[in-house]
DNA sequence: ATAACATGTGAACAGATATTCATATGTTAA
DNA sequence: TTAACATATGAATATCTGTTCACATGTTAT
């Protein structure tokens, strides 16, 4: 970036807000990366039939096919789908002969879908 | 769509599930509509931007211009982004003379982020 | 060995979405 | 009133993403 003048042209020249306010909001800040992370994992969250995938694996561990049947998708979208929610860490997979059985990886996907139901709810 | 075995035709024909199980999953999954609005809460959640947003809104509300000057973004970009978070009901808005101040709108934002938080810090 | 089955995967396509640009609206100060 | 400023918004664009299709892999039963 050539010029921080050139770059913040847009913006107002001076914060409105004290500058303890300032340094308190980028002392709690975390870092470019970990916001990064936060989102891609909000992202995952963010698409029907990941969220189907993982209401249904809250009672039970289910096989891809029991999955897709449950859900009224194909196969090949769920596998997709678990794919991805696999490599989140948010469900982990077990095999048993043509099988693979997927269940909820942690506690933490329970309580974020919670908290988002509680947000809808209202 | 014009047959259920032509739909279902890539799935297999039985559940390896037991039944009361498949009746539980269906009993506690919620309907259509809401698992829609779970996903779009998220999608909302699951972009930098409006992550950073909701960061720095944690500690103090602020203007625009703030907002932006704090994220490095341009004011346009964050303005298109707040009036996403306010027609989600993330943020609320108060309109001072120039400004305009946004805040958090309710506590479930910092719940939600937090034990996403969590969730990356493993 | 071969057929039937369950799952995984890469490419292609269509639809969604975040940013930028240009401009409009509304407010304050001169 | 006019200039400067803060914010909002619509259109355009480029990128990302979810599904489908075709097919590959691996397992079980005959």
């Amino acid at each position: 970036m050539a010029n921080i003048y050139e770059q913040d042209a847009e913006r107002c020249e001076y914060l409105c807000v004290h500058d303890s306010v300032v340094k308190k909001v980028l002392d709690e800040m975390p870092d470019e990366e970990k916001l990064f992370d936060l989102a891609e994992l909000f992202k995952i969250f963010g698409d029907s039939t990941r969220v189907k995938i993982l209401y249904v694996l809250f009672e039970a561990e289910l096989c891809v096919c029991d999955i897709s049947t449950l859900l009224g998708a194909t196969q090949t979208a769920v596998s997709h789908q678990l794919r991805i929610l696999k490599s989140s860490k948010l469900v982990k997979s077990r095999k048993d002969g043509k099988n693979v059985f997927y269940s909820l990886a942690d506690s933490h996907v329970t309580g974020i879908i919670n908290l988002g139901m509680e947000h809808i709810n209202e």
